[in-house]
DNA sequence: TTGTACGCGTTATCAT
DNA sequence: ATGATAACGCGTACAA
């Protein structure tokens, strides 16, 4: 059977509660107890029980992150950058996959593991404005990614449409005027889709130019695949393009890919954009020029959000008024938009 | 506060244990009762405390997943694909990230969060042969990777050196005969880099050549930015060599970054093998050719020895004879090999 | 089929 | 500086 703090107290000849105190650092411990207690753990190997300790804290220290995919590496390194920002905070980190599917965000936000996670940073896909009352929750949330606003909760953005005008003006300034957008939700405002496009868009119109409707390319999964697909029907239906923005690094891989492999050059016949920054677009070839969305900002303050806001309800206070941060963003030039 | 049992039994005007029955699925509960619980749960939004049921049942539901590092795809597809088999069981994963810090993988063994997991999916790095009594913990233990062997855990690797000898062989069949080797770890027996650097001298051994020892690269930490160092100073010393037989996937796209940059024909000049088969492998320019080492196969039976160890340890029985399993792999020709 | 009462291992509130 | 004791909320003998 496992060990407890009684047992340890046996041992060591004091109480429980003197026991606890070493475990907890309680400052008013004569050292001598604490030297008889120490060693009576060491001797029996006692550790302390999580569960138990949680019941009677009424917390757990573990933080839930809920992102799509963890293989989709924006996420990989999302999930990294979170679990770096809660170590500072002596929190673990629970992550959970929700696969682009609405049940199972709804299930992380509801039933899921009540009262196992003390708060949850929130990263939804499918679940939007429509659903903005599931996100009344009664424990710590903040949100990330641009499927809400205006929710009752902290929120943590990236400043998409600005990053995309800017990512846009980058291509035009190459000289570029039929560019082709990869990975349009069409229909979407809000969601990275949308307001990337929106920036695509206004570039275009700061500029002075209409864009085609045909270089506008639908892909539902922004996957690596989903940018190859497009580009290959891109040059299939033989539609004339000289520069490409991808909504993000994964469909950006798969450009280059289809790209370099039908032969066309990059950056001297199609100069390519990406979104994310992700490490892997360090090593694509050529290597791919993206927006640098500040990722580890966004980890970093969406963990502090969170935290304060742990805090505050453990502490039983009323929330106080909800924050919505942007994050900055930097262009990241690399070979695929060189000139 | 919190909403509890008891506040559902009274508005439901039944008793604490019949509340509990309708939570765990008792059967036998009236429906007309069930019905009238259902709806206090309903009423009051009651969800059951997890800690609390911890406590009781001594036990969390939840499995540890302990890797180096969430941000190299192999890691994040094995963390995916160990989520997707636990979840069969109904059981969520806890992701601990040890950034090849000895220290760290101590504390996932040792301290750290002790009774909050009820079993550790292990891949240690720095850990190996000779910390091998660091491994008698207890609690249920399953290894995954090839820095221990003989320890008191069930164990499930890939045939490293197997798939070494095939994917040297493979290069060698192209004619190929100065083949570099990235990733060696000077010294290492067991080990991924040890058993895989066997393969390659043994397929050279068994085609009567001799290795030429400068081929033979060191890189510590195996991410693209090795691989491609690596391959510069390949390239710089004016060393000649005609394929490259890259340890792991991700030096791999540092080796063709540096290559193709460097104005070097792959697969004509110089033909390159990776290891992993991650997703990454399909999009590279040209794709590259690589060994697919079973990896949902390695997580699923993961999760299954670990399961059945936590059962077995919760049944109090004493522990069945470890068992090593080793997951069936295979050769992935893509372009970076074609002749 | 349902209710009562106790214990899981900690921490917190008092005392002393 | 330390000890006795009562919660924390749930599951489960045992009883009814």
């Amino acid at each position: 059977m496992a060990v407890t703090m009684h047992d340890v107290a046996r041992l060591a000849g004091v109480s429980v509660k003197t026991v606890s105190n070493v475990v907890n650092d309680y400052p008013y411990v004569r050292e001598s107890t604490k030297a008889k207690v120490l060693d009576a753990i060491d001797k029996l190997g006692y550790k302390v029980n999580q569960s138990a300790r949680n019941l009677r804290r009424g917390s757990t220290g573990l933080v839930c992150l809920a992102v799509p995919e963890l293989k989709l590496a924006y996420f990989a390194e999302l999930a990294d950058a979170v679990i770096a920002a809660a170590e500072k905070y002596d929190r673990t980190v629970l992550i959970e996959q929700t696969n682009s599917d609405k049940e199972r965000e709804l299930r992380v936000l509801h039933n899921s593991r009540q009262h196992l996670f003390d708060g949850l940073l929130f990263s939804p896909l499918e679940l939007g404005q429509e659903d903005i009352a599931q996100f009344h929750v009664d424990y710590p949330l903040v949100l990330l990614g641009e499927r809400v606003f205006g929710a009752p909760a902290d929120h943590v953005t990236m400043a998409n449409t600005e990053a995309a005008v800017v990512a846009t003006e980058h291509l035009l300034a190459l000289g570029r005027n039929r560019i082709a957008l990869v990975g349009s939700h069409a229909g979407e405002v809000v969601g990275s889709a949308g307001l990337r496009e929106a920036g695509y868009r206004q570039a275009h119109a700061q500029a002075g130019l209409t864009v085609d409707e045909c270089l506008v390319r639908e892909v539902g999964l922004w996957h690596r695949a989903g940018g190859a697909e497009a580009t290959r029907k891109l040059i299939a239906e033989r539609i004339p393009f000289d520069g490409i923005f991808a909504l993000n690094d994964a469909m950006a891989i798969g450009v280059l890919h289809e790209l370099v492999g039908a032969g066309i050059r990059v950056p001297e016949d199609v100069a390519v954009i990406g979104f994310d920054d992700v490490e892997d677009a360090q090593y694509t070839q050529p290597s791919l020029s993206t927006i640098d969305p500040g990722l580890e900002w966004i980890a970093q303050r969406a963990v502090d959000l969170l935290v304060a806001r742990i805090d505050e309800h453990l502490a039983g206070q009323s929330p106080a008024p909800y924050r919505h941060e942007v994050a900055p963003f930097r262009l990241v030039e690399r070979q695929s938009t060189a000139h």
